[in-house]
RNA sequence: GUCCCGGUAGCUCAGCUGGAUAGAGCAACGCCCUUCUAAGGCGUCGGUCGGGGGUUCGAAUCCCUCCCGGGACGCCA
């Protein structure tokens, strides 16, 4: 069975309408215009309506009521489930369908189970996303958090909508902010044991460089300051390294967000893929020197000034591993890449995909989605952060102080173009202001209602027992649109980008049955009509909670 | 100055590959617990979709222009 109930039948009366229009002599079938159906915002306006007259104004050189009773007279009604149909506004033609159609969505949705809502829409291709891929020299905080929540949720949905989706976090463990983290550990070192040290200018002020000092201090004593200089830099920096990827990855554990790749920014010196790029990018001939420097022109690519690689001390910028990084990505055969970046390095985006297309890869191949910035309010008051003093806002302060749950929700609510304002108080509280309770709030109830059920002996059996002209009621019908719908918006939101759309399509599916569950009992005298609203129930509770598991916030069973 | 994101109800935001009378939550106000969880439901109030042009049968949505807010414009990473 076909799990998108409701896909099939769109297309069976798109069908329909396109039959009609060509035998109403209309359009040939091979000059249709594109049309659309859907499910009209006004529920006066029937189940479903075209635009499909409007759209053959031009064509049929006729005005578009005439043409919405054209195709009316040809239209086989019974083929698709019409029960009615009418013309109304401007030309729009409104079905009003014979609901049965819908009841096969509860079984498709059982048998499903948690893979209801999956879609074939990706058709296996192969998509990377690199996301977070915080400098290892520090905590995560509120920005990472955003872009953890949405990178992961993006790869579920992804994964959900068919695509073989491989998530990778970019560790930039080369470079000078790896020196930094290093001298800034030796400064606090040497502070812990009572000495002046003072801490580098662009240093790492962070708590968590406090607490290795001090736990150095502890272990070791003074013994690290007699080892060579060298040495100890060494160790510094190794020691640094490891503890702040650690850190990193038990806080994203605990943010219920694993990567399946953890890339090395050193191991592309070790490989020599950074010597093989540059030397690469030289073949391409759009590599230059100047003023003791070598430049790769990236203007005739789209940017807005050309961007050294290697500087006139010999050593490379940024952009130059990078550069390998992204060769290596493409190296790898995916159908797609996706970077998610924060909002303050989206000028970086077209000296990447210049250099990308400097090689001869194809740029259309590499998406950098930006997650805009998050600003956080406490008592109605946006915090300031401090990189000097590091009282920024860590990500554990927040799992801590909010919980997963509601951090997940909400920076998976919002579209990621959006900057965020992140209220602790109302993220915090567990009143009805907040959403996240809401829609969980509406799973445990369901579960309730089967623990109920059971309890008075009257357990749920199976979908083939099921009398589904038991329900009746519009809000039923409304429910299993609802249900029948999560199908397409799954592919919505993979195709899109835009993982908030399922947030908004959860809420709705939980207010709908809020409100229908203070309209209608379930567990009635009915025995028949209790197991179909059972079943119904059942499939909503799944919605919701497959919904819920794709941007990583748990579905309660009581709360 | 150039580039990116935003500007929609008092607040926070959906809607943006063009469709009918622009939605939700919160706030405010008024109802509903003898009934499967009131972390709930029902209702009222609330809008020149930043301004101005244009394209179109039709624009919050597309184009141009201006204004406002945020961010980015290193041989830093």
């Amino acid at each position: 069975m076909n799990a998108n109930v409701l896909e099939n039948m769109y297309e069976q009366v798109k069908a329909a309408i396109a039959d009609a229009a060509v035998s109403a002599g209309l359009a040939a079938r091979e000059e249709l215009p594109a049309f659309v159906l859907e499910v009209p915002k006004d529920k006066t306006h029937g189940d479903l309506a075209t635009n499909a007259a409007m759209q053959l104004t031009k064509l049929a050189k006729k005005n578009p009521r005439q043409i919405a009773e054209a195709i009316l007279a040809n239209l086989d009604t019974k083929k698709a489930s019409i029960q009615s149909a009418e013309i109304a506004g401007p030309g729009f033609i409104n079905f009003r369908m014979d609901n049965s159609y819908l009841y096969p969505v509860v079984g498709a949705a059982l048998q499903a189970g948690g893979d209801y809502g999956r879609t074939a829409e990706g058709g296996g291709k192969r998509v990377q996303v690199e996301f977070v891929s915080a400098n290892p020299t520090g905590s995560l905080h509120l920005g990472h958090a955003r872009g953890a929540a949405v990178g992961d949720a993006l790869c579920n949905v992804l994964d959900f909508a068919g695509y073989d989706v491989t998530r990778e976090y970019y560790i930039n463990d080369a470079g000078k902010q790896v020196e930094n983290l290093a001298v800034s550990i030796e400064a606090r070192y040497r502070q812990e044991l009572g000495q002046e040290a003072d801490m580098p200018e662009d240093g790492y002020y962070g708590e968590d460089i406090i607490g290795f000092a001090k736990l150095l201090a502890e272990q070791e004593g003074d013994k690290l300051l007699k080892l060579p200089e060298q040495e100890r830099f060494a160790f510094f920096r190794q020691y640094g390294l490891e503890r702040e990827l650690d850190k990193i990855k038990r806080d994203l554990a605990r943010f219920r967000v694993g990567f399946d790749v953890w890339y090395s920014e050193t191991s592309l010196y070790e490989s020599g893929q950074v010597e093989e790029g540059l030397k690469a990018l030289k073949a391409s001939g759009h590599v230059y020197e100047e003023e003791g420097a070598t430049w790769l022109s990236t203007m005739p690519f789209g940017d807005d000034k050309n961007r050294v690689l290697v500087k006139n001390d010999g050593s490379y910028t940024y952009l130059t591993p990078d550069i390998a990084y992204h060769r290596d990505k493409y190296s790898r055969g995916f159908d797609q890449m996706i970077n998610i970046w924060g909002a303050d390095h989206h000028g970086y985006i077209p000296r990447v995909k210049a250099a990308m297309e400097a090689l001869g890869n194809d740029p259309n191949k590499l998406t950098v989605l930006i997650a805009q910035m998050v600003s956080l309010f406490q008592n109605g008051e946006k915090m300031k952060m401090s990189k000097r003093t590091g009282k920024a806002v860590t990500m554990e302060d927040l799992m801590d102080e909010v919980g997963v749950d509601a951090i997940r929700y909400f920076f998976s609510m919002r579209s990621m173009d959006s900057h965020l304002d992140f209220d602790m108080d109302l993220a915090i509280s567990t009143s009805n202001e907040n959403p996240v309770f809401y829609v969980q709030y509406a799973h445990a109830r369901i579960c309730s209602i089967f623990r109920q059920a059971e309890e008075q002996g009257l357990p749920f059996k199976s979908v083939e027992a099921i009398d589904f002209s038991k329900l009746t009621a519009e809000p039923e019908f409304d429910l299993l649109r609802k249900i029948g719908e999560l199908p397409q918006e799954v592919s919505e939101a993979a195709a899109q980008y835009a993982p908030h759309r399922l947030i908004r399509y959860v809420y709705e599916l939980a207010s709908q049955f809020h409100s229908y569950y203070r309209a209608e009992r379930v567990i009635t005298e009915d025995a028949e009509q209790t197991q179909a609203r059972l079943a119904l129930l059942g499939a909503v509770k799944l919605s919701i909670a497959n919904v819920l598991r794709l941007v990583g916030v748990s579905a309660p069973e009581r709360m």
